[in-house]
RNA sequence: GGACAUGUAGCCAAGCCAGGAUAUGGCAUCAGCCUCCUAAGCUGAAUAUCUAGGGUUCGAAUCCCUACAUGUCCGCCA
């Protein structure tokens, strides 16, 4: 039975799913195949089967014919109601009618398009991570803002999300810059934040120890007295990682990026866990002693290198602090995530690894690939590194030219406010619309282009959507009306209606870049049915109706830009 | 030497995992469009041996093998 309209929730309305499944399930009825070879109908259809040719071989007959049979039996079909069957040769193309436009526009316009029915798996997902030796560079902002942008596609998604950055505050790393901090003395330059202030230390104590091997051997002091927990020692660090920490919070929470919480390594040396899991992992027939030092033979999983865990000097590394990590996320959900860039993908591998080895949940790893600079890799202990505040900052200055340039009758508060969220959009776009398995080089140029394949037009988009909607609206307002028969009016709807299936996509293959491009798709849908179906100038229904699908697209744009943490503008 | 990833027009990307209809966009180039809802826009033109060579298949950019190129890793760093 069928609710009235206004019973029916919009939450998790998902009509290109419930689409494809319907015809998934009559094509599966009609040819008694599971797999009824559903692809994506290109130009043609919404939906096209290629099932014919694999039933020609079968039935020895003429794949256009077999087409034509399966076409014939499924339009025969009640259930078939609503979705149009063709044979185009041997292809069978299905497109969806205009119920299934107007129910997917109008659950466009609803506040909450997009989001998936609530989900009580809890999900943890680390992003970030990098070591508090100083500022974040446009390498860890990949993984900044592929890391984000799930997050907020599984909120999108109904789940419980938590975020977090682990914090180094224990390792060699640390220790230098402790050391610099210790022994540099330098003072703060006014203006300067935190990380900028401990880089500083960490490129001069590095410089110091290559010049004059002989004080590395202090180093090796501080992390025994560190994981001795020499009071000194721990304050020392504690502070120094503060320090850093807090300006690379600044530069995440000016790209919107916000983690729940910052977890210290200490916590699982001083709370036992690590020695815990430790022991467990010293029962292993792979794990191996030498004095103190232990490590894992894990040769027959196909690594050929030692996985060490324990020096030989007693103290902890790494990877061991990280397997007690992982277990004390594992108690706090139920699908745990990490995003790691290249550099990391073995260590991340071994961790699964001993985790399985140990029956413990390993987390799911997304690895994304390097970015890195026309001159070469980016180095923080070298000092060679473009920061995301400076990213941010140009970009900045260029949008605001620009923001200048276009609209020279706003103050200069409401200009920069555009040119903050142009900015801020078009770096996260340009990071996140590349899909993490390619290796990238970062490029200025496209940093700042401001057309296209960036935010600022997909941005652009939405404000003329808004702007639309607030001329109809002085105009004396519009009444809802789904009739659709226009080619352009087809095109953006039907787009339109893919959003909470790609939401799904991007959650279900930890591929965000899905979503920058569906966004793309839509903006330049958007665009072209503006060039040619005038919206305001249209009389009666069609009036309403364009406005009504004009507000729907402003919706999805609107959400769409949410996920990717990219402010939605209504004028700019 | 081994492992992983990538190789698509002058340049940058999508498509590849789940093989099918003339390989999709952008930048740059060329030619057009603002008395018309914001030109950060739109239209058109030109540009591709989908790294190479084999294989599987009725059908391969997509799957398999080999080679080459690039990136990353193979540390008692993280």
């Amino acid at each position: 039975m069928e609710l009235p309209r206004f019973f029916a929730t919009l939450r998790g309305c998902n009509m290109y799913r419930e689409y494809t499944q319907k015809t998934a399930d009559l094509l599966r009825e009609v040819t008694g195949l599971d797999d009824v070879m559903i692809t994506d109908g290109g130009e043609h259809a919404d939906l096209a089967s290629t099932v014919s040719f694999a039933l020609a071989k079968i039935q020895k007959k003429n794949p256009a014919k077999i087409a034509g049979e399966i076409v014939a039996a499924i339009s025969a079909k009640p259930e078939a109601k609503g979705i149009e069957v063709s044979a185009k040769g041997p292809y069978i193309n299905f497109i969806f009618g205009g119920d299934y436009v107007a129910d997917s526009v109008r659950a466009a316009r609803s506040p909450d398009y997009g989001t998936l029915p609530s989900r009580k798996e809890k999900v943890v997902i680390e992003h970030t991570s990098a070591n508090p030796n100083g500022p974040l560079h446009v390498g860890h902002i990949r993984n900044t803002i592929i890391g984000d942008t799930l997050v907020r596609a599984f909120r999108k998604a109904g789940y419980p999300v938590e975020s977090l950055y682990y914090l180094n505050d224990m390792g060699r790393q640390i220790a230098i810059v402790a050391w610099g901090v210790k022994n540099l003395h330098y003072d703060h330059i006014p203006g300067e934040k935190g990380d900028e202030y401990i880089v500083r230390h960490y490129v001069e104590a590095n410089k110091i120890a290559k010049e004059r091997p002989e004080i590395e051997p202090e180093f090796d002091v501080l992390m025994e007295k560190i994981e001795a927990g020499d009071p000194e020692t721990v304050k020392l660090f504690h502070d120094s990682v503060e320090i850093c920490a807090d300006g690379i919070k600044e530069t995440l929470a000016s790209m919107n990026v916000i983690h729940d919480q910052f977890v210290r390594e200490t916590i699982f040396l001083r709370d036992g866990s690590m020695q815990e899991v430790l022991d467990r992992i010293a029962k292993l027939p792979m794990a191996h002693h030498e004095g103190q030092m232990m490590y894992l033979d894990l040769s027959e999983e196909g690594f050929s290198n030692k996985y060490v865990l324990r020096r030989s000097n007693g103290t902890s590394v790494y990877a061991a602090r990280d397997l007690a990590f992982h277990l004390w996320k594992n108690n706090r959900c139920d699908r745990s995530i990490d995003v790691l860039g290249a550099d990391h993908k073995l260590i991340g591998a071994q961790l699964q690894t001993t985790l399985k080895l140990i029956n413990e949940r390993p987390p799911e790893i997304v690895n994304f690939e390097f970015v890195s600079l026309p001159e070469g890799s980016m180095t923080t202990r070298g000092g060679v590194f473009i920061t995301a505040d400076a990213l941010v900052a140009e970009t900045k200055k260029r949008a605001m030219e620009e923001v200048t340039l276009r609209r020279p009758e706003l103050g200069e508060t409401e200009r920069e406010k555009i040119a903050s969220a142009v900015a801020i959009g078009a770096v996260r776009y340009d990071i996140v619309k590349v899909s993490a398995e390619k290796s990238t080089v970062f490029d200025w140029k496209e940093a700042l282009d401001f057309e296209r394949q960036s935010a600022p037009y997909i941005q652009y988009a939405h404000a003329r959507a808004c702007s639309i909607l607030l001329k109809a609206k002085a105009e004396g307002g519009y009444f809802e009306c789904y009739e659709y028969s226009d080619p352009y009016e087809l095109a953006l709807a039907k787009h339109i209606a893919q959003f909470p299936y790609v939401v799904e996509k991007v959650v279900s293959e930890l591929r965000p870049h899905l979503l920058a491009s569906y966004v793309r798709d839509l903006a330049d849908l958007f665009n072209t049915f503006y060039r040619f179906a005038p919206v305001l100038k249209a009389e009666g229904k069609v009036r309403d109706a364009r406005l009504t699908l004009v507000d729907a697209c402003r919706n999805t744009l609107f959400q769409a830009l949410g996920v990717l943490g990219i402010e939605a503008l209504e004028s700019m």
